[in-house]
DNA sequence: CCTCTTACTTATCATTTGATAAGTAAATCA
DNA sequence: TGATTTACTTATCAAATGATAAGTAAGAGG
């Protein structure tokens, strides 16, 4: 297989993988916030604390779209915000409890749903699924 | 690994994919169209010919709002309507001529960035790659 | 101390996107 | 033939998102 048929079969592959994510994680989400600011959210989940400059720079967002969803989100006591007791213009974003349990929700909610897709998968099926996320993962999806 | 282990390799493996993804798409895309507008002329481009209802279900859009983004790529000039001889109510989506060299011009940049992120593979890195999707897709990814 | 840079905020505006109501025209069905 | 359904359109509105200008306040460097 040459390197353009092999970029094909990448295209067809991240359609599937949006496709089933979109499936995996639709109403998911509370209907109390939007779509960025769900992601925003997940983001900070995983990676928190973090700061707005982080949340900017790995979302593609500007800085004041980032600082204005973040106010949101603060007002919806879903995050809180915790000064740099050093470099006190810098910020630490992190889950409020609140915030917390809304994500929670979420992710049990997306993984019922991935538990459902995979139930008919046998052991050796999971382990090839495992195997090739890791191989994708540090081979092609890296960094 | 249990099951609710391989879900959290999941999440970072698909916010992987969405990264890269955004990262090889990037100023793909021509700045006369939105990002909607964008992924119906990709989804066109793979499934042509194809109906609005069809674009409709796919790509979770409103008919009312799939017909609006058809007619702006039509008023564009990137897409033709053809109506079915046996069904009037029916059309078929097609690519324009321009429209093919505008989806020829994005492919071959993401294309360009893709070889770029696998220019350090080995034959056998490739043939990994190549195997993982097929496991993926068939196994977790599938429909 | 003064200037420059960094981290973040506020305000504002245009554009995009999503949702809904109402309409047309052709096909199907009874 | 008349009623219903299907495929798509038009119009309109609200909300979300993106972009830009201008501002504050703290740290860094000379």
């Amino acid at each position: 297989m040459d390197k353009t048929a092999l970029f094909y079969k990448l295209v067809s592959f991240t359609n599937s993988v949006h496709r089933v994510t979109y499936e995996l994680t639709q109403d998911a989400k509370s209907d109390s916030i939007t779509q960025v600011q769900y992601k925003i959210l997940e983001y900070i989940t995983v990676s928190q604390p973090v700061t707005p400059s982080e949340i900017s720079n790995c979302m593609n967002m500007s800085m004041p779209n980032t600082s204005r969803e973040l106010r949101k989100l603060s007002e919806k006591r879903l995050i809180e915000k915790i000064e740099d007791t050093e470099d006190r213009r810098k910020q630490y974003i992190c889950l409020s409890y609140d915030g917390k349990i809304m994500m929670n929700e979420a992710f049990a909610s997306i993984e019922a749903r991935f538990l459902d897709r995979i139930q008919h998968a046998s052991k050796e099926d999971l382990e090839d699924i495992e195997r090739a996320l890791d191989i994708l993962q540090t081979k092609l999806f890296y960094q």
